[in-house]
DNA sequence: CAGAAAACGCAACCGAGTAACAAAAGATTC
DNA sequence: GAATCTTTTGTTACTCGGTTGCGTTTTCTG
């Protein structure tokens, strides 16, 4: 149970960050449907075998980075205050990520961070393997919607409507910042866009002659 | 511009048709991952490359059928009476195809529907490649419901909530036909379950506590 | 230091999908 | 109805993602 493991532990993690670094670095440079995993192999200095004992998909090279934020939702459902409701906390939580431009808004202008997206969107395959990540998302805020007290089928729901509407954000703010870089004006229909979201989660469609 | 061509279009409507059937029955038989497209194609006699001027991925051989559903949705709504709301539509002709046991709902027990079900499922690369399919539901979902008045973001964001619930219920009453055939127990669990995501799109999160 | 266990490289392999080119079959014109 | 043009097809061969088997190296354990 010890987590500081000696030399082999240590040779592992920096075998698989020199792996997803220099894949993205060739995704990123050259497109990811035209890099080959034997070149990503090579140029990481491992053999093609190797390199899919870290990662079980060539997607994955380029996702896993996207795990790291997983469960995200989840979290903020479950580390709210006191007598806060799931959806202000999740709410509040997104504008906080808006102003700190983080990627998962796609609010985020830096250089890397827009390419990697640009690759993300355009790329079949990534869309793809992104549902399975997605459906974990999913499943780990309607574990905790239902904690804070939602019967089962309504915990469900409600995570596919928010784990949804928050991709729909972020692809929104994407599209804005591939016409520019972020001013005053991105920043604040990012926020109007969320608050319009999360109104309409809130309060519902019918409100808005849905 | 006529519909009715001669020779030619009726063979590539029937190899298309060959195709496609024999291959889900081979999938039904033996799970799609354990079987190869090289045998599909000896099956319905043709060649491999034939095989893939028809259908662009094995798995759009399975799929296609889910195609023909497409846009349905985004048809309730338009089709709609005049006067009557397009939550209102879609929630009255999801009861409807819930009583006429519509597989789309998957409310569906004959055993063939079933299977192609559970496959569709339990296996990674179809679920990955229906993303295709339900993205471009809902920006037909979308389009229609802009029609019907409202802005741009709320259409989208309204889309996205409306198909990923469909999917929830979808799902759900599979589950529920994976224990046995259709009882009027599960029926009206169908509905009520049905009610609950249509009240949660309507009405919203906050009602619910949440 | 010896031996077990884990990680690795190599080579060969499978299956999905594509390219090139030649052969066949349907459509068209006189 | 033959000649011709166009579309569709089969054959072969290839690329690429991913896996398997096996022998070798490296790290951990005692």
């Amino acid at each position: 149970m010890n987590e500081e493991t000696g030399l082999r532990e240590r040779k592992k993690q920096r075998t698989r960050q020199t792996l997803s670094e220099t894949a993205i670095a060739l995704f990123l440079e050259r497109g990811f449907d035209r890099v080959s995993v034997a070149e990503v192999a090579a140029a990481a200095e491992v053999s093609k075998p190797t390199l899919f004992r870290y990662f079980p998909a060539k997607e994955d090279l380029a996702l896993h980075r996207i795990a790291d934020h997983q469960g995200e939702a989840a979290r903020v459902v479950r580390d709210r205050e006191p007598g806060t409701a799931p959806l202000a906390a999740l709410r509040a939580h997104f504008h906080a990520r808006l102003d700190a431009r983080d990627p998962v808004t796609g609010l985020c202008d830096v250089p890397a961070v827009l390419a990697f997206r640009d690759m993300l969107y355009s790329t079949q395959s990534l869309q793809a393997r992104l549902v399975h990540y997605v459906a974990e998302d999913e499943r780990a805020l309607a574990g905790a919607l239902a904690e804070a007290g939602a019967d089962e089928v309504t915990a469900r729901l409600a995570a596919t409507q928010i784990i949804a509407v928050h991709h729909v954000l972020a692809r929104d703010n994407w599209v804005r910042l591939s016409a520019g870089s972020i001013t005053g004006a991105v920043l604040a229909a990012a926020h109007a866009d969320a608050e319009r979201a999360y109104d309409l989660l809130g309060a519902g469609l019918a409100p808005q002659g849905l």
